[in-house]
DNA sequence: ACAACGATACCCT
DNA sequence: GGGTATCGTTGTT
């Protein structure tokens, strides 16, 4: 792992889900795999809520797919849609079925790994729920992966890389048609990794990293 | 056993 | 902006 790098304690997921999707932003993502390290930044995240949310997969109650979805906060939810994989963050307590969707990150290690897996331009690694597990080898096998104590997938906090001062945009939620109304979408203003059209806000450029 | 669907991405116009 | 490849999950025969 980087040097200098401080996984998060479970406790951090514990909380309200949207407190959760908003401050997993800023910080570092990383995935290891053998020798092989890939990750970055969170720059972008996605709330689904307990109860009430009809987006969330959880809604219906349990099933086979969901299932993890209920363990308590800090597990890895890994589902496949469309021949393509997300990853979600576990968040509140036992039996809440929230999760927060990771979206997109901004690539600092293993670039090389994530472009033999994309076969694509650095801009297009991992500006995408399903582009991201694609860069960084995630699929069902890391489903309900405990991101407090395993040892494939890591999110913490890197000092001079996690992101301190910058804008935090909120808008609905995309590609979803059920309550796509609600503002749950998080991402950090003017970061050229974020996915979709709408990447940037008015006002100031906010801080980046050197790649 | 089967058909419909989707928290996607890619390619086209 | 629109069409669709592609496949695991889900609900229905």
């Amino acid at each position: 792992l980087p040097i200098g790098f401080k996984r998060l304690p479970g406790s951090f997921y514990r909380n309200s889900t949207e407190k959760v999707a908003r401050s997993l932003l800023g910080l570092v993502l990383v995935r290891v795999d053998g020798a092989t390290v890939c990750g970055g930044v969170i720059v972008e995240t996605e709330a689904y809520l307990p109860a009430d949310d009809r987006a969330c997969h959880s809604h219906r109650g349990v099933t086979a797919r969901n299932q993890v979805m209920f363990k308590t906060g800090g597990h890895l939810y890994v589902y496949a849609i469309h021949a393509k994989f997300c990853m979600n963050v576990v968040t509140e307590t036992k039996n809440r079925g929230s999760a927060v969707l990771i979206r997109a990150i901004q690539p600092l290690w293993g670039i090389k790994r994530m472009q033999r897996n994309r076969s694509a331009e650095i801009g297009q690694l991992t500006n995408g729920p399903g582009k991201l597990c694609q860069a960084l080898d995630v699929d069902l096998e890391l489903n309900g992966e405990n991101l407090a104590g395993g040892d494939r997938v890591f999110i913490g906090r890197f000092p001079n890389r996690s992101l301190s001062d910058y804008k935090l945009v909120v808008t609905p939620r995309i590609g979803i048609s059920q309550a796509a109304d609600l503002p749950l979408r998080f991402f950090v203003d003017r970061n050229k990794f974020v996915s979709g059209r709408r990447r940037d806000h008015s006002g100031p450029a906010n801080q980046q990293f050197e790649v």
